[in-house]
DNA sequence: CTCCATCGATACGATACGTTCCGTTATATA
DNA sequence: TATATAACGGAACGTATCGTATCGATGGAG
């Protein structure tokens, strides 16, 4: 995920700039602050006021290391994410199976979930979040091309499938699942949309 | 769609409440200056007050008709979209082809676009956006589901194909690319994407 | 001890939300 | 035609948030 802003690179030269050193328990403190908010409240009510509320921060002190409400989204994103495995099964339909499961599972029961809604309306109407979104978007479905990949490589799919057009399709599934309230689809429903993906509906 | 709020159905008992009667030049002044807006300045300029501005129309004219922002951005959808077609080609992977490219091309070529963009955001922040968006997406999932439920009564896709999980893989793809700037994909790719969901990957 | 960067706190201008009031204009009814 | 009714545009209000500016206090480095 592209980093927007967030360390500042080296000499802002925006005040004096001999040395920016950040304070690292403040900083640590406005992350779970805006994670909290952010789990509590929803997008709604994600602020840099109310972060700085709960944090006991002021706001300036946000504002100097996060240049946008985007930044700061983009690092508690980063901050928790437990990054869903890539399992490597030797079915395709059951690696994909688990990516998305656990893609869902991921949204649904962690702050991950509403962390990712935020940013996605976030980039909406932000030009950098949107950005980083892409960016983030294409490394996502590069990474998990690799499971159409190998599938490619054991002869077990077509040679000229397309691992990104694949990967593309279950991360649009889950997206917008997750856009939707729909994360709590049951495990068949689940199953047969993977399942088409990997075996089509011809008769 | 659902309405939200919009027709204020009959009596608000608000007021005296003898007769409302809503000034059809200004709704529709309202409604356009809406749209213009929209497009111009995107999800990000889309104030009331920039639309009362546009439209040189007072606040509480709008608060009046439209409960919130969310019900005006819906309305403002319903108004021009040129509803897509859904084609009887007598292929399920080209009927499905064909609902793609013609979302594709709407979003990306009218107003239609950034006004569902708008919307989903919204929805991340505004509990009845989320609730008319959920059930819009159910009734269109609904109705494209016809094409794989012909596909199947003709014989040419499996009886157990799931009708509503095509239509959402569909649309998913196409919501995805909508929120990401994808929409100027081309033609192979998006061939690609349908190809896999109708007839999988498996060799 | 003396710098000096960071800190929390507070205030600020700007913008937007949603509401209230006012004076005007248009329409329906008598 | 005359009157009542209600929607209208406009202005202002109070609240909330954004992002910035300024302050005195704190604490580490030389």
């Amino acid at each position: 995920m592209k980093t927007i802003d967030t360390e500042q690179s080296a000499e802002p030269e925006g005040r004096r700039s001999i040395g920016a050193r950040r304070n690292p328990d403040s900083a640590e403190a406005i992350l779970e602050a805006a994670e909290a908010v952010l789990l509590e409240s929803g997008y709604a009510g994600f602020s840099i006021e109310a972060v700085a509320r709960r944090a006991r921060a002021g706001k300036p002190t946000i504002y100097r290391w996060w240049p946008s409400k985007a930044a700061l989204l983009l690092d508690v994103y980063r901050r928790q994410k437990g990054d869903v495995g890539h399992p490597d099964t030797g079915s395709l339909e059951e690696d994909l199976y688990q990516l998305a499961r656990s893609l869902f599972t991921l949204w649904r029961d962690t702050p991950a979930g509403p962390i990712f809604r935020s940013i996605i309306a976030e980039a909406q109407s932000d030009a950098k979040a949107a950005e980083a979104l892409a960016d983030y978007g294409a490394e996502r479905r590069r990474h998990s091309g690799r499971m159409t990949e190998r599938a490619i490589a054991r002869g077990e799919a077509r040679p000229d499938a397309n691992p990104k057009v694949v990967a593309d399709l279950v991360s649009s599934y889950a997206w917008t699942h997750l856009l939707t309230n729909r994360l709590d689809e049951d495990d068949d429903t689940l199953r047969a949309a993977i399942r088409t993906i990997v075996r089509g509906v011809l008769a």
